[in-house]
DNA sequence: ATAGGTGCAAAGTCTTTGCGCTTAA
DNA sequence: TTAAGCGCAAAGACTTTGCACCTAT
């Protein structure tokens, strides 16, 4: 594992749910000389790897995740923030439900987000 | 409702599933005269409008589907085909799991058809 | 004539990749 | 000294868009 490679890795360790170029500005704050193609090359591999995920969510670049659990991803239609919750055994759930062995699954869970929802409030009280 | 929209809907209409090339291709036939760019505008606006369903895949260019009832996509990581699939009251499940009120959802299942199953088990038997 | 639609091509966004150089074992 | 990794820049895939023209009202 070279040295860019683990700086990737901390940063994103360090904070969940970071787009390539999000990384790479984070990465070069430290590394000045690092460059974005770098950044994509070791995400790549370490998706791969598995030693982190992958986060497609519709209409934006693709999101870097620290590989734990599996969960899935509430995705601000607001802010464009994304945030984790977990649902026990949807894989199961879903497989049952459509009698269709499932290798895997994305899914982007749509939803205004509660800071959000608190200034829509205070917007309609004005 | 124009001449070429009106195309464009025919054709997603006859066959669901298509991306935004495909049906291109396939209205060139027809009125070869017809450019990709008013193929993307007239889906852009038909999607606005609800008229047509913007299917987001994973890694691959957008899909487009008569809005019918809302339902689930399968996805097969060999061959690449789309398939329907419905699951009943998914988006309630996914309410009473997170506890969350969901706008929407994008959900792709990752799966292997039957027709690329049966071509490994023949590859295997070789 | 005139507003909406079109063809064309350029540009935008995100991502990958070829190549020659660097670097650490 | 050599394989792995890197910086750089070009290119690739998909999609959007500005603009001048055209076409039905």
């Amino acid at each position: 594992m070279s040295k860019h490679r683990e700086l990737i890795l901390e940063i994103i360790k360090s904070s969940g749910h970071m787009t390539a170029d999000e990384i790479y500005m984070k990465a070069k704050q430290i590394r000045p000389s690092i460059a974005i193609g770098t950044v994509y090359r070791n995400l790549g591999l370490m998706t791969e790897a598995r030693e982190i995920r992958r986060i497609f969510v519709p209409n934006a670049p693709d999101r870097f995740d620290s590989f734990t659990n599996p969960h899935e991803h509430l995705f601000c239609q607001n802010c464009r923030t994304l945030s984790d919750i977990s649902i026990n055994n949807l894989k199961d759930y879903l497989e049952k439900q459509t009698g269709v062995k499932i290798i895997g699954y994305d899914l982007n869970l749509k939803y205004i987000c509660s800071e959000c929802r608190k200034k829509e409030e205070t917007k309609e009280q004005i």
